[in-house]
DNA sequence: TTGAAAGCGCTAACAA
DNA sequence: TTGTTAGCGCTTTCAA
């Protein structure tokens, strides 16, 4: 059985409130009874109980964060930072993923749930599952939320996200002025927040400047590279082999690029020569891979970094320095090419 | 503030106990009186405190994971599966990954400190920094660990991994049998167990085919892309431009092989044509770049599986199915070929 | 089948 | 600067 603070006490001969004292650091304790109780501590090799001292305290010291899966570059990313950003106030995180259940959203709510059961002091949420509707639903009974990677309305406040409209419409820019006026996208899922919202920039920067995508050169993914295969193996199929009736091709994060590249290269395209690809996200493998990946960068670390500062603060009524805008950015690198040096 | 079981059981006309025991299901109750707890916890949007729960039954139902990150595909594949297994039964996960310092190994000290202050009910561990001398005195300390992807001498019991020596020979043998006898290697940190293994099993079995790999030829990285594509730059510089000194490539993991083909791929080399390269894991991009790449799978969700269900059968007396062996396994694509037919 | 009461290990208010 | 004590919200005897 492990030793308790009364252990502890009763060996350094002092009260529990004393040995209390000391091990907090919190309270007056005259220097040589604290070495008492320090000595005490060592002997007994006593390790205070977390879970006593937030029954008594009533915060366990901890956020919780929700992600739909923990796999992927994308929500690795976003753990790292989170742990990072709360262990220097010195609190930590509890996750939760998926669910029991097989719909998205359900497990969602799921996860939520099992967070909130967890007393967590406040919540971080990445999902484009649920609704805009769970979300304010959610706020309403606990204020303490941060949302990563989605706006939704009337939670402004507490939602962090770099703007994919406006990631979209540098993607369309630099094909637009690469000369691509035939493009083909592979989407993300369509109720995904973040993936309508930078589809809505490129398409309509895209309008903007008179090019249209046919809706038969778009086809929907679900962010994973074998989805991105699939979506370029359909486009092939769907478009017949060389010549391709589209310059360029916008998907919607880089494993479905670098999966749709790989498929293209197979078919006998090459990139950029036969046809541009730009991604998004810049994920780790984007300037690894060959051709090195053209693609908008979006710094989810950095907007995973302020919604925990933000939230940091809300809780423990900290003052860390909260930046809203994380500007996603254009990174050139070999997979776009100039249509008319092709 | 939240209602608490005494609201519950005032508001019910019962006592406590009572209320406690249709909570949790445990015990006698007659249906009616039950039916009227149920109402009140209902009315009153009674969540109970996990806390309090903890505290007196002296168990949080949850196991702890250290894991040196959560990026990269090799980790999240880790904890998704973790996750899954505990939900199975209940039971949850709080994770570890990196800690304050610099240095790996105290990193993981930290973390695995953070989790035993948790007061998890067991411990599941993945860390290539930590000495063998460091878990066995843990173990001593908290039998209730399972380790990953290593196997520590005198812990057998609680280890559980793949045969990364047998996965390293497998790969000697893929490239044996396509006939190369010049080969090079990017090898994971030395350091790392399971590096260690698979590139002795590599060696060993090279070598009883009489060849040798000079050790000019053997590059070390630390399972990034980026470390990959320096090494592989380092190669280059050091065994000068085509025509190279080796017909193959032996990379420790896929994703320093995906980035590795990229520099060959820039400096005119063609994958498998003028070079094989060999990577190991199978990570989720593997099959998705071009050219596809042949590898050593490593299937470290089962292994992970199968340490959960055996920490879960410690801990909670359960008796789920455990398999020791995952073995390794050769997955043939196209990034080797036989050096004859070059 | 039920209620009362004694903990679980800690914190914090209060008195000394 | 200390020790004592009353909780924190729940589980679990033990009687009734």
């Amino acid at each position: 059985m492990a030793s308790t603070i009364k252990d502890v006490a009763r060996l350094a001969g002092v009260g529990v409130g004393t040995a209390s004292r000391v091990i907090s650091g919190k309270g007056p304790v005259a220097p040589e009874t604290a070495a008492r109780v320090q000595q005490a501590i060592q002997t007994l090799g006593f390790r205070p109980s977390s879970i006593a001292r937030a029954l008594s305290r009533k915060s366990l010291d901890m956020l919780g964060v929700y992600v739909p899966q923990y796999q992927g570059l994308f929500h690795g990313a976003v753990l790292e930072t989170i742990g990072r950003e709360l262990r220097d106030v010195d609190r930590h995180m509890v996750t939760a993923s998926g669910g029991a259940c097989g719909d998205a959203r359900l497990q969602a709510l799921d996860g939520i749930d099992f967070l909130r059961q967890r007393e967590c002091d406040g919540l971080l949420l990445m999902s484009h599952a649920l609704h805009d509707d769970d979300l304010r639903q959610l706020h309403a009974q606990m204020p303490q939320i941060a949302v990563l990677n989605r706006i939704v309305p009337g939670l402004e406040s507490v939602c962090f996200s770099s703007d994919h409209a406006l990631g979209g419409r540098l993607a369309a820019q630099c094909l637009l002025e690469a000369g691509h006026r035939e493009v083909a996208i592979i989407s993300g899922p369509h109720h995904a927040p973040d993936n309508e919202a930078r589809l809505h920039g490129f398409l309509d920067t895209l309008g903007a400047a008179g090019v249209r995508v046919p809706s038969e050169h778009i086809i929907t993914g679900d962010f994973t590279p074998a989805s991105g295969r699939a979506a370029a193996e359909a486009l092939l199929a769907r478009c017949g082999p060389a010549p391709l009736p589209f310059s360029a091709l916008f998907c919607a994060n880089d494993p479905m690029a670098i999966a749709a590249i790989s498929v293209l290269a197979a078919a006998g395209l090459r990139v950029p020569e036969d046809l541009s690809v730009i991604g998004y996200d810049d994920c780790e493998f984007a300037a690894h891979v060959w051709p090195a990946l053209t693609t908008v960068r979006i710094d989810i670390g950095a907007v995973a970094t302020q919604a925990t500062r933000d939230l940091i603060n809300r809780c423990y009524g900290r003052d860390r320095p909260v930046i809203r805008d994380v500007a996603p950015e254009l990174v050139r690198r070999q997979s776009v090419r100039r249509v008319d040096a092709a």
